[in-house]
DNA sequence: ATAATCACCTGCTCGC
DNA sequence: TGCGAGCAGGTGATTA
């Protein structure tokens, strides 16, 4: 479910909600997601209050004075408030219960996704400490793709969904924005130009704007910290489209895998 | 160091 | 209608 955009999104859908609240009690029904919840994480959180609702990279910052808890949404994650009482479904793990009698409920059927804890003062945590830079950052640019690029003979696709490189740039949208520069994703990530990259990283940064504006793409049933579903999936103009006609030329989509990973591009728009 | 593959887990769609 | 195969938004670990 969750790329960037989604991430994000769930992350503005949730602060207001949360943010100067204090942790009443965290029930984890489920403690095995991808690594196992501290054991000794409710303890730690309870009756804590949380200071600052953060994003780095996919991760989910909730911020406490004695330390911060990092959640990840994996595949199928999310995160909704919803009022205490509501009685848990099958994939409901993890209920941060509020004060107030909220509380922001944490559902995952994959279970691909994460809540670990860093304490303060402990070393940043080993899933945050060699992430690239943030995409909509200045940091990110074209010159940092090209650079980082050289002798590298892995389909640029794979290059830019590397989170060494940059981060948040998941499967739909390393298509969207290969397509909106008009380069094939199987090319080898050291043989494009400089000037390719920077319409490139122009083409990452201006998909990703975009795709948080319109609340994230929901592709099966994702919905924001609001219970709101994302409309960029009517502005997808490749990702899912494979055979379908090219909405600029009209030739049909090529469909091919990459990584593992379903890669649609036009054999005619993009070189 | 880089590249390719595997693994984690559930649910849904497709073809027979 | 039922059943196995394959696929899905991510990414660390393992293998060449």
């Amino acid at each position: 479910m969750p790329e960037l955009p989604e991430v994000e999104t769930t992350r503005r859908g949730i602060q207001p909600h949360i943010e100067g609240r204090v942790v009443k009690k965290l029930v984890v029904r489920q403690p095995s997601l991808r690594w196992l919840v501290p054991e000794e994480l409710p303890a730690i959180v309870k009756g804590q209050r949380i200071a600052s609702v953060e994003r780095r990279a996919k991760y989910l910052l909730l911020g406490f004075t004695k330390g911060t808890a990092i959640i990840h949404l994996g595949m199928s994650g999310s995160l909704r408030i919803i009022k205490a009482t509501e009685p848990p479904m099958a994939h409901d793990h993890v209920d941060w219960i509020l004060e107030d009698g909220r509380a922001l409920r944490f559902t995952d059927p994959r279970r691909f996704g994460c809540l670990l804890w860093q304490g303060k003062g402990e070393a940043q945590h080993a899933l945050l400490a060699s992430l690239g830079p943030e995409p909509l950052s200045s940091e990110f640019d074209g010159e940092l793709l090209y650079q980082r690029s050289r002798n590298r003979k892995s389909p640029v696709k794979t290059f830019i969904m590397d989170n060494k490189i940059v981060v948040g740039v998941g499967n739909i949208y390393a298509n969207e924005a290969l397509y909106a520069a008009g380069i094939r994703p199987d090319r080898a990530a050291g043989s494009i130009s400089r000037k390719r990259y920077l319409c490139l990283a122009e083409e990452i940064k201006k998909v990703l704007a975009k795709a948080i504006e319109q609340g994230g793409t929901t592709l099966r049933d994702f919905v924001g910290g609001d219970g709101k579903p994302g409309y960029f999936k009517q502005e997808l103009m490749v990702y899912g489209r494979g055979g379908q006609p090219c909405r600029h030329c009209r030739k049909l989509l090529t469909e091919v895998r990459l990584g593992q990973r379903s890669t649609v591009y036009c054999r005619a728009c993009q070189r």
